[in-house]
DNA sequence: CTCGCTTGGTAACGCGCGTTACCAACTCCG
DNA sequence: CGGAGTTGGTAACGCGCGTTACCAAGCGAG
């Protein structure tokens, strides 16, 4: 093979310099090295050896194998994380989250796929195969991340490592998770129109029995009763989470009453359908937010940012819990107690110009 | 430390099993088991003591620690990739491509976050440090991975290991690259519309000077071309890359001319720039695609697929990308030459419902 | 019987590193 | 001058596994 350093091909080789070479140059044994790599506090190393040592290192280009590393010292510095989110990439920003977290703690994430999505999927084993893998990488802590907020059954096998869940629940209740504050979502959301001087306000809302139309809708209705109002039912539609179906309720809100009695804004359950609303809207020559206001939820930027007019709604924090899945797995890790079973994030409203 | 298994806690302990242990169960040294493990093909080991070990390591729940047999073996199974899609998820697909090849090649993928998006930006060190880090895991092979499809400058030590870019490409010219036929898209885009009775297209162009620009409007002027037409420099006009940018140019285009010598189509460069044209259409009581026809590129599910009527639009290939790019690394690790320095790939029509 | 060959294994080394035990040479103090 | 403590290191083991020697028993052929 020629010595030829042609980039991008197999002839390029891993350079390969140890401690053992390392040492060497530097004129001393190997487990010097090590102390000062380590930055042992009892080392008992020269200065001058120590420069010596670091100098080898720079010249040599030497590297530390994370492998031999992890094998000798009995920790990987991992974090796994399964989820369906490589799949269905709608919460990619809980692995963002996790990412930064992890690499400002020095550790790496190692990621793997789920399709937990469609319950007893064609390769339901996908997911067990993905722990087992990263058990294999010997990960100090699990991360299991959903799409949606919803309950989950996570595979025995993560029950070997301490395991975090994130924008999802344990349907047994046994492990530790991060969820959205839907209630709280839904209550600056309403607040916000109350603010505005609305009062008679609309719901177009998600299938009725998920964890996100529940806590959303029970905080809608905490705010109206703090204002003296109660959540009039008749304004309440449900619809598919989708534009269309956003479409459709609105269109039905709507034409169900004369222009007078009209609610005056929308509290979409979420941005797909905020989108769809806006359509029904525009269509009866209405104008938002002068005839309509519309308040949306999720903050899909995509949407949200892009609508005319840009839409006002309620970000999941999705980095955040991200962030706080990390965290919470290292305090595990590091045998502290955890702050709580579940501990819920706050979802932050985001002003735009459709209120 | 009490004997509980109570998950999620510090107190759950590695099993710890070892080959050793398998062994010593078995009635067999540690040998024997590394060599049913690893299906040597002339092992020489009777078929009897072969099922004791399989039993052995069915009872202990033997699990191989990929670290160590990473250090022994000299070879890791670990790609690394290295992208800004971490912080921007945009092109989020390219990493699921590369995943799901990945794994079904049974090698992991190492996800470091870069943000060479703002060229020399505060923490241009990330990228480098990302780097590093990945190669201290030992990683076989390097993705490269950008958002949009432009020229990239890779760090030096990348070179150490086989790299290939994917929706970017060397501005040095020295690594292989796999990035979307641009002027393909383009060309079935216009073709599209042709086929649909449109002579008069406008086009709404990105910065003229991207490649994803450059690469798509020659397209369009290619189908043209065949078809015997010419694109009218007059019917082309730029904007700002969002929502408000394709308005802006929609409004521009559409008012310039009475309605008789009106483009019948729009070919709009990216999909956010044809949600703001969808909303000059809309504004101007014209219909779509009854009065014009509007096609996009990119096709952001977000905003393709929940538009209303929903966009036609080219794909880009994000997936697809990731995929070729993790099996043109396997071929170059494994000492094959690659088919080509940059390899193009198809982007596609989506029909829905806008032309 | 003996030589050579196959079958069914095992002992032992090394991968690159962390860590513990130990050791020689210098102080310092009484 | 002798012993205790400090400074500046080193030898050697083990982490879990792949791999290369090597070896004993059985067996057929000459």
């Amino acid at each position: 093979m020629a010595k030829s350093t042609t980039p991008g091909t197999a002839a390029v080789r891993q350079r390969g310099v140890t401690m053992k070479d390392v040492a060497k140059h530097a004129g001393v044994s190997r487990t010097a090295v090590s102390f000062v790599l380590s930055n042992r506090e009892n080392a008992s190393i020269s200065e001058e050896t120590r420069t010596r040592i670091n100098d080898a290192v720079q010249e040599l280009g030497y590297r530390p194998n994370a492998g031999a590393r992890a094998l000798a010292s009995q920790r990987s510095d991992w974090y796994g994380i399964v989820t369906e989110i490589v799949t269905a990439p709608f919460a990619v920003d809980i692995i963002k989250g996790a990412q930064d977290q992890a690499w400002l703690d020095r550790r790496f994430l190692l990621i793997a796929p789920s399709d937990q999505a469609d319950a007893v999927g064609p390769n339901q084993g996908l997911e067990d195969a993905a722990i087992e893998k990263l058990l294999e990488q010997r990960v100090e802590g699990l991360l299991y991340a959903a799409t949606f907020h919803r309950g989950v059954r996570v595979p025995e096998t993560a029950n070997e490592v301490p395991t975090v869940l994130i924008n999802c629940f344990d349907a047994d209740g046994k492990l530790p998770s991060i969820v959205p504050d839907e209630r709280g979502g839904g209550r600056v959301a309403v607040e916000r129109l109350l603010q505005a001087g609305h009062q008679r306000i609309g719901v177009i809302n998600l299938d009725p029995v998920i964890p996100a139309a529940v806590g959303r809708l029970e905080g809608a209705r905490e705010a109206l009763s703090t204002a003296g109002l109660e959540l009039d039912p008749e304004l309440v539609v449900s619809g598919y989470a989708t534009a269309d179906g956003g479409y459709d309720a609105a269109c039905r809100i709507l034409d169900r009453y004369p222009p007078k009695d009209r609610p005056t804004a929308l509290f979409c359950l979420n941005d797909r359908m905020a989108m769809g609303a806006y359509d029904a809207i525009k269509e009866r020559g209405l104008t938002i937010p002068g005839d309509i206001a519309v308040i949306g939820f999720d903050n899909q930027e995509l949407i949200a940012a892009y609508l005319r007019p840009k839409l006002t709604t309620v970000a999941l924090p999705f980095e955040k819990m991200g962030a706080l899945g990390v965290q919470t797995l290292a305090a595990l890790t590091a045998g502290q107690p955890i702050l709580a079973d579940q501990q819920l994030v706050d979802c932050p409203l985001l002003e735009r110009s459709s209120v």
